[in-house]
DNA sequence: TAATTTTACGCAAACGCTTGACTTATTATT
DNA sequence: AATAATAAGTCAAGCGTTTGCGTAAAATTA
């Protein structure tokens, strides 16, 4: 068993060359004559030689490393997302450091630190639920280390994101509840402060007025996502004095608490009651009562989009070093879309 | 904008001493003053000096990086495995490069090839669906580089290895079920080739045989675990001579698809059929009918071990460079446990 | 006070590779 | 035939750290 691994250092002495010649005939430089070319080539390929990437690394002062900074993976959005990452990732020779928050800030920092420390190229980051200081990632600009944002992106200006535009699709939900012949629409939302929050209400209101239907505040609910919360909402919802006849949810998580609360009130789902959310889980069609459609927000191509954008960064970075780069910024929007579900 | 990083170079020009002191006074060397000790540290302070782990993973041959491939994020069993994963990883400074292989053989090959060249210093796997031939994992030896294998785990004799043994969690239901007062129990089991196939297979033999009743082949069928081979041996079992009144299915998605086929037959869930299955879905219990209990399999746990493994591989492998390490590996199991779903 | 030990630090090599600048043959140009 | 241009290499610096070894100066011992 060798214990050290062939080096160019090796193939050079074996051949009696310098190790400049073997570094530049193994890169195809064209003042290396075709002989010799093909000498050293040949003896890389027996020596079984490979370039030590760490010294490349280092020489290079580059990783071909991205950090993927995100929440939660067991959320199947982004399981999905980091597919799309990897994939866009490998496609131009980039690896994949991962990391989850779990939600947390703290570690979320720590991942920083540690992403820092690796040297990533760029870092690609969804932000936790908690996050709202945002100096750990202003910290990296010191190290020119690009970020790109996706889905869950910090309210600060000047920063490169992707995410999906949910107002469109929530447009279409409440449309395709309208021509169900639904007139009394209710929606248990999000967080107040959540932006995903906003875009759905937004959605709803815009859908109402363009439909010439007055928009009934008392029929939107905030939740904060918990079940006791999202009983409660359903429940204030389906008795209050304009009962509706469909819910949009948040999300899939939600649609399933509502609709057992709304069994628990002994309501038949899809005639009483219909329910419309937005996927983000890949077997709700599997549940008791999966929701009539869902707007999809395509976490794949988010991550892949995301990716892209900070491979072009970086690309950008080593080509022209200028101030330029530092003046314009990503926003790239993805239009999310209904999915009108099977049997319906 | 600084453009470049401190370097212990620069520190060392500043405070007129050398490197090597400097080097040294940062780690706190005992052959460094006390004085220039803290001249050092609290100059690199201020400058926010921060050693270049690319410098240092090249000068030390170790980059502190995990490689991890498995088969699919998505799947709840993995993205949970992952999470134990990193968390050990972590706590001993170690970081995680990611690939999956979606079950593909050349993909899981050449993320081999691309944790190879990161110069990943150890490996976790699990393998693909549809590996069958090894020759790129033991082209690894080569590099030094150990792997632990953890749940689905190549049938090749001296490798390191985390997984869990089915038989006993398989005992436990067979038996959870007998004093249910069943006496008719039928399996839908994986593909047969597949081990976790035969270890499911095993527990219900031995499961039947201690309670002194005879092992009945007609009533474990193998699926492929397709909806089709699902719903068809459902079928099958239902309509046999024997019919069981409960049913052991490979896993939640096969439970759930074998649920809609008894449903079809117009059997009552829990009243004509019981199920019970192995748990990989944390959100079966929203389904329509979920399985009365399931056999869970710790993929947290499965992957902090694992990871635990590797790191004491590692360890080892810096401390004695010697052959000894070679001859002895770990074959880490644990143990699958019922756990019996609430209202039941 | 001389000899010896200890303390505190500097020198320089090494890790493997890339690359700008320089050198020496060889071939082409006038 | 002298000069210029090209081809084919070589040299050596540099990327940032770590570390074995050497060595002054200071402290201890005899």
């Amino acid at each position: 068993m060798k214990k050290t691994l062939p080096t160019i250092k090796e193939i050079a002495k074996q051949l009696n060359i310098s190790i400049s010649t073997v570094s530049r005939a193994l890169h195809d430089h064209p003042s290396i004559g075709l002989r010799t070319k093909t000498r050293v080539q040949e003896l890389a390929k027996q020596l079984q030689y490979e370039p030590n990437q760490t010294a490349i690394f280092f020489q290079q002062g580059k990783t071909f490393t991205i950090g993927v900074i995100l929440p939660e993976l067991s959320e199947a959005f982004f399981s999905s997302a980091i597919s799309g990452i990897e994939d866009a990732a490998h496609k131009s020779g980039y690896t994949v450091l991962l990391g989850q928050s779990h939600d947390s800030v703290d570690k979320e920092k720590q991942l920083i630190e540690t992403m820092k420390k690796h040297r990533v190229d760029g870092l690609l980051i969804s932000i936790s639920k908690n996050t709202n200081n945002y100096e750990h990632f202003e910290a990296l600009q010191r190290y020119n280390i690009p970020i790109v944002f996706f889905d869950r992106i910090p309210k600060i200006p000047n920063i490169h994101y992707v995410a999906c535009n949910m107002i469109n699709g929530t447009v279409q939900a409440i449309n395709f509840l309208l021509k169900k012949g639904h007139r009394i629409i209710g929606m248990i939302n999000g967080p107040e402060k959540l932006p995903a929050t906003k875009e759905r209400l937004d959605g709803y209101i815009q859908a109402m007025i363009k439909s010439r239907l007055k928009y009934d505040a008392g029929l939107v609910l905030n939740s904060d996502l918990t079940k006791e919360s999202v009983c409660a909402a359903t429940e204030k919802l389906l008795t209050g004095k304009r009962k509706p006849t469909a819910i949009v949810t948040f999300n899939d998580y939600v649609a399933m608490d509502a609709v057992q609360q709304a069994r628990k009130m002994k309501l038949k789902i899809n005639k009483d009651i219909c329910f419309v959310s937005y996927a983000n889980l890949p077997i709700s069609h599997y549940t008791a009562y999966p929701p009539m459609a869902s707007v999809e927000q395509f976490p794949y191509q988010q991550g892949q989009k995301a990716t892209e954008t900070l491979i072009d960064l970086l690309q950008r970075k080593t080509n022209a070093d200028n101030e330029a780069i530092n003046t314009t910024y990503y926003k790239i929007i993805l239009e999310s879309q209904l999915v009108i579900h099977e049997g319906v």
